[in-house]
DNA sequence: GAGAATTTACGAAACGCATCGTATGTTTCT
DNA sequence: AGAAACATACGATGCGTTTCGTAAATTCTC
């Protein structure tokens, strides 16, 4: 039950997961086309950090093909909870409502997600306890 | 038009500035006996984290006196909400309610929180703020 | 006034990460 | 077979940040 030590993803090793988590395992050139224009840079860079990605557990990969098959290791939601939850921390000393709150004010949500929010605030209540 | 090019703070500058907007103008000394033990370094690398902060124009500083004293000059809630749009197009493809939906989950929010919470939401929802 | 304490300034090292060039090996195409 | 395309491996470099030691100046204390 030690913690173990997860080094958390950079904003690079982030755009890769995305597209591994969005597209399943990929190639490394695959993963490359995917990346969004504004973060892709030479396919070797792509391919390096992938590599190192692998050694520290990030992603596996299987090497039974010429094209190494990666795919993501860590948890999508548990990894986006993790990064929410370390800004929680650093910004706002841990209170999850200031920074819903933020959110909320950056960026208009749309009525669907408002709706959304609704939802889940009314679950959040009924459930309560704790 | 042409957005300033913002260097967004790094985890030991928004540290050092959390300091200054909770306390107000500072001496070096202050920030850093201020510091959460877990962050504090020796005192002069907040020292030289401060004067580079400050060549940086994330905070000014008052030389009048022997001991300078630091004052934030980047406002808490742009530089917060920054971090938050931030994360946001990192890790939730822009999507303030994925990120809210997740920080909600991650966290339990108190009564109190989850009022405010519904209480802003309806704001949005009425006037559609703005 | 001498010595301790405090402060700023500054250089240097350590570190992690991103980026790329190049080497080397494999597959494909004609 | 030979050439071109493609894949991995790996070393090297650059960059920004953090961290600290040390020097120099000022203030405080006795």
């Amino acid at each position: 039950m030690s913690q173990k030590p997860r080094p958390h993803p950079t904003d690079a090793q982030l755009a890769i997961l995305s597209v591994l988590w969005d597209q399943g395992p990929r190639t490394v050139r695959q993963v490359h086309e995917a990346l969004p224009e504004e973060v892709r840079r030479g396919y070797t860079t792509t391919l390096k950090l992938m590599q190192i990605m692998a050694e520290k557990g990030l992603v596996a990969r299987d090497e039974r093909e010429r094209s190494h098959i990666y795919s993501a290791v860590v948890d999508e939601n548990e990894t986006k909870g993790q990064l929410v939850d370390e800004l929680m921390h650093k910004a706002f000393g841990g209170s999850a409502a200031q920074l819903v709150m933020r959110a909320l004010s950056e960026q208009r949500a749309s009525e669907e997600e408002l709706a959304e929010i609704r939802a889940l605030l009314a679950r959040i209540e009924r459930g309560q306890s704790a």
